[in-house]
DNA sequence: CCATATTTCTAATTGAGATTAGAATAAATA
DNA sequence: TATTTATTCTAATCTCAATTAGAAATATGG
């Protein structure tokens, strides 16, 4: 039961991880850092375990007031676990926010590459938003990094500034075939996505929602407009 | 220029502080405790400025990574200072909460009491936020008070309700004089907050937007709906 | 079953930022 | 001017959560 002393070299151990961590940070190697864990399929799976949690814990609390321990404690695990699949706290943030951007490029290509009008792919997008949320948590916010290192930081902004080009395009879309009113894109797609983004904090508190009410008051308040037709010269 | 021991007690300033916090962090003496300090003109502009400073960078780094020697270093002091004015963090917090949901509860106070249809009051509150924001600095947002005690949470939470149920009310005069068109009130409201909360994140990084501007996106989005009047039928 | 690699744990350590102690300065008042 | 009162400061201390050290447990492959 006593041990005799470091049998393996621990500093090894953490070389490797060292390695990986790098491989799984750096967007370009993430294909090869995949291909390295490959072997343990459970190891990806912990570790997407960890990112759902933390995303859930951190959209609550905020970055700050969400606790290593608290996001172990989601998973039945010590806190110095999480130091084995992420070499820190921002680290792991960093990875919430890369994951959740994932999400939202994929969902807003689909629908980009969708048949419709814009107002269609619109429509669209929002409701397959609605949907993997419903499924996989809360889509974290994007925007303020301010705790990241500027070169992550860099590199959410550059991505979060294609994802809004892509919306806006989709906007312009809508407009350039009539089925949306002419409007600053740019302002409109930041109204968007603030009632998007806002989303997380409410709805899980709202009992027996479902996607097709939501998707109904979207409707009403934005994408068919909330005033009514009956009042068309009103404002 | 040596002292000599304390020469007043420093218990007696201490208590005469907490006596001034308690009276300030209590909403139903609050007046009392104005008049108190009425005497000090000075004290209450520098309440107010610290909180508007701290509301400034609350709002763009959230509570956790907002701090005290920040707060005090854009006000040109340093952070024990602030302790002579709120006695913790927490409690600087809390009034920057409540002044939020005063000047929140004001503005729609005078949209709902002004003449016109739901929709123009509505236009009206949400334009007479948008001017105050501009001067006075982002409303900070309210939901999410982990950090506070349930105590200040409850008041909180009970005021913010209050706030979301009069705008609701707004809708629902919409509702009934036609100016608004049938929805869930209770969700549209949602999105509306939304909408409006996430606009202190963006709106500063915007180079000379105006509020007229931004009111004809805000019609566009959602007021007078997104979608085109040549096609009615879509979606 | 043995050897190795992987995963998790307990028990420190560390560091950053909130908070406090108490003096120094500035303002007000007598 | 002298004395009190109000405000701000410097220099600790204290706390809490991130992080690390290193051992224990568990899985895996020969």
């Amino acid at each position: 039961m006593v041990a005799l002393g470091p049998i393996r070299s621990r500093s090894l151990i953490i070389l490797k991880l060292r390695y990986r961590y790098e491989m799984l940070n750096d967007p370009v190697s993430l294909e090869a850092a995949t291909k390295t864990l490959s072997t343990s399929r459970k190891s990806v799976r912990k570790r997407e375990a960890i990112i759902r949690a933390a995303i859930e814990i951190i959209n609550n609390k905020s970055y700050a007031l969400a606790t290593m321990s608290e996001i172990a404690a989601a998973l039945d695990l010590r806190n110095a676990t999480l130091y084995y699949y992420y070499p820190n706290k921002r680290a792991l943030a960093y990875a919430c926010h890369r994951h959740s951007l994932e999400r939202f490029e994929r969902l807003l290509h689909e629908a980009s590459a969708s048949n419709g009008t814009g107002l269609e792919k619109l429509e669209l997008f929002i409701r397959s938003m609605l949907v993997e949320s419903d499924r996989g948590g809360p889509l974290l916010y994007f925007g303020d990094y301010s705790y990241l290192e500027s070169k992550e930081r860099k590199v959410l902004d550059f991505w979060a500034v294609r994802l809004s080009d892509a919306l806006e395009q989709l906007l312009k879309d809508g407009i350039a075939d009539g089925s949306i009113v002419e409007c600053e894109t740019g302002l409109v797609v930041n109204l968007l996505l603030g009632m998007l983004i806002w989303l997380g904090k409410w709805v899980p508190s709202v009992e027996g929602l479902t996607v097709e009410r939501l998707m109904n008051a979207i409707k009403s308040f934005s994408l068919l407009g909330i005033q009514s037709r009956d009042f068309p010269s009103s404002l």
